[in-house]
DNA sequence: TCGCGGAATTGAAACGTTTCAATTTTTCGC
DNA sequence: GCGAAAAATTGAAACGTTTCAATTCCGCGA
């Protein structure tokens, strides 16, 4: 109940506070024999050290800040994983904070950790959230952006090139033969969904072909807006023969919305999504997408933090670009032009039906 | 750099410190003006107060310690995010901690919460880091056990019936018709794994049937040995007619096998999973599951946590338990008879598969 | 036995708050 | 304008460590 203190360990050894303090943490000014008895007085009075009353005079918690959006987004699952482990690895203890992409929360959050006085913080941010973010900077907490780009705040980065990951989709889909290619993008605030919707744009582009404004939409990054512009995108005259949608959720609700009409996948549609997850070898069909090294990302993102904590002097900020690359599994084929109407047959089946048949 | 303390503060607005404290926190026992001139000094110095300091007068964090094996599991992260909303929502913090079912990790962390001094702690215990479990209810730490009981250890639990959800998909299994049914179970000393388990026994009991023992098999909850369990019962001379995975890693694995092996689901072979997730309405074919009230499940511990948190004495251990459901998709089916004989035909077809045909 | 030098130990300051008894200031009724 | 009561403010102790200058101890050579 009443917490024993390293008082009570002196005492109890017949020492100075002073001594018990350094015999517990191991200095080498301290005889033997001392330590010994301090060391099992301590342990038999079942002695915690106050992390607190440490903190304050070391100045230093051993504690890190880790801020996403969304702990349920399985993208940053496997991140916040690597994070964790390599937080452990070293000393270190991680306080999990869901912003939930809103600015105000990041902005509270910011706040909490800084008055816990973390070491580090590891942010992915909203981009709204500026001037706590340059407080941050200014008190010199190291800090790391994760995942999003923060235009006018120098700060260490790791990120996956977003732009690549849209080329590597679209220029696929060309490949194959499709002009009438369709894009559910993130929101334009976040650089993620402006570099891949760029990296389309672009493609298309060095095809020579020029965008359509209604095969071009803005999502949230949410499960909900993938499966209602793609509803709308199929409601259209001439629906897209192709479509890309730009992170895991939406494209979730893609295929909710492409198997809800019943269209076949890649018979009618050819649909490429964003981050691999093992279980989408597992859907029907087995998808296509663009897979991040997200393990590797939020492992960079912890190297880098964990140098700035280690440092003395900070040097200039790094950038780090990881590269993602395209997984071709069964959901594209070459466009049939017979969508919208029904044609049927073989073309239309995927990869394992066909292996059934 | 140099952090700006109360002292400060007080300093800039010409007040004593503990005037200074007062006016930050809000007293009713200072005078308006004088509040108002201490925020203004506050704000402009953008003083934030240590709450390391606080912490140590106070005795409160405001942080909690949330321990499970392993956030990369699915299965976790719902209840994670509930835990962290509630939390959140009573301003309170999270540490999260990964276990990995490690005992050594998990006594590991137990010690660096308790010397963080974390107001409260959930955890999801392997069951065997039973000796400072103890100290920690020794030293009236608030805490609650989470999806997994711990015998001998008086303390709020918060569980799913995992009784129940074994005979849930047993009996479904034998009102198709199965006789020859297969589980994989998870490893006994986990509550979780013992509880599936038995109510797989009860049901088969109830039906008159005696357990075979080569269809009985111990995994790990992890994917690999839901995969090689799986192998293993197809290559049986008799290979069982319905396959029930008692959690959602291991179902994957089963799946992995069965589709690396060409069997049909349910055709020649009738699956039920553990744990519902979204995207399995996605896979082939839509898989029937026991689902667990994952979300409620993580509310109600963080809802009894707080309970303790806040409480002057302690009543009396609450125990809860929550209730599973079966949730039938399109994975079962009456037993062919002819497997493992490929047989082929209409039956073979899953519900989507059929109504396309 | 003395004195010396290094090793070991001590004691107190510092970390940044909150809290509360004691003191000072303000208000108010007369 | 006085005195008492109420309100506001002060100052210091307490929280539990680490750190470090100052002091004490110890063994050893002379």
């Amino acid at each position: 109940m009443a917490m024993v203190t390293i008082k009570d360990v002196a005492r109890k050894a017949g020492v100075s506070v002073g001594t018990a303090s350094q015999a517990l943490r191991g200095s080498a000014s301290v005889r033997d024999t001392t330590r010994r008895r301090v060391l099992q007085v301590a342990q038999r009075l079942r002695y915690q050290p106050s992390a607190l009353a440490r903190g304050l005079v070391t100045r230093r918690t051993h504690t890190v800040g880790l801020l996403i959006s969304d702990i349920a987004n399985p993208f940053f699952i496997r991140a916040v994983r690597a994070i964790e482990d390599l937080a452990q690895e070293n000393g270190y203890t991680v306080i999990l904070c869901n912003t939930d992409e809103d600015p105000a929360k990041e902005a509270q959050y910011l706040r909490v950790l800084m008055e816990k006085r973390v070491d580090g913080i590891v942010l992915a941010t909203t981009a709204e959230a500026l001037s706590i973010i340059r407080d941050i900077r200014r008190r010199r907490v190291p800090l790391v952006l994760f995942d999003r780009e923060l235009p006018g705040v120098a700060a260490d980065t790791v990120k996956v090139d977003g732009e690549m990951g849209g080329r590597l989709a679209t220029e696929y889909l060309l490949s194959l033969g499709h002009r009438r290619i369709a894009i559910i993008h993130g929101p334009l605030v976040r650089s993620t969904g402006r570099e891949r919707l760029r990296g389309y744009l672009r493609a298309l582009e060095a095809a020579g072909m020029r965008p359509v404004q209604e095969y071009i939409r803005e999502g949230n990054f949410k499960q909900d807006s993938g499966r209602d512009h793609t509803r709308r995108l199929l409601d259209l005259a001439a629906p897209p023969t192709a479509l890309f949608c730009t992170n895991n959720l939406m494209t979730v609700g893609a295929l909710q919305a492409l198997h809800e009409r019943g269209v076949r996948i890649p018979g009618d549609l050819s649909l490429v999504g964003y981050d691999d997850m093992e279980w989408w070898t597992l859907t029907h069909p087995p998808l296509t997408t663009v897979g991040q090294p997200v393990y590797d990302l939020g492992r960079e993102a912890m190297r880098l933090l964990l140098l700035q904590m280690g440092a003395e002097r900070r040097g200039r900020p790094q950038r780090m670009v990881l590269k993602p690359e395209l997984i071709i599994r069964s959901s594209c084929a070459p466009p049939t032009g017979s969508f919208p109407r029904r044609a049927g047959g073989r073309g239309s089946l995927s990869r394992r039906e066909r292996a059934r048949g």
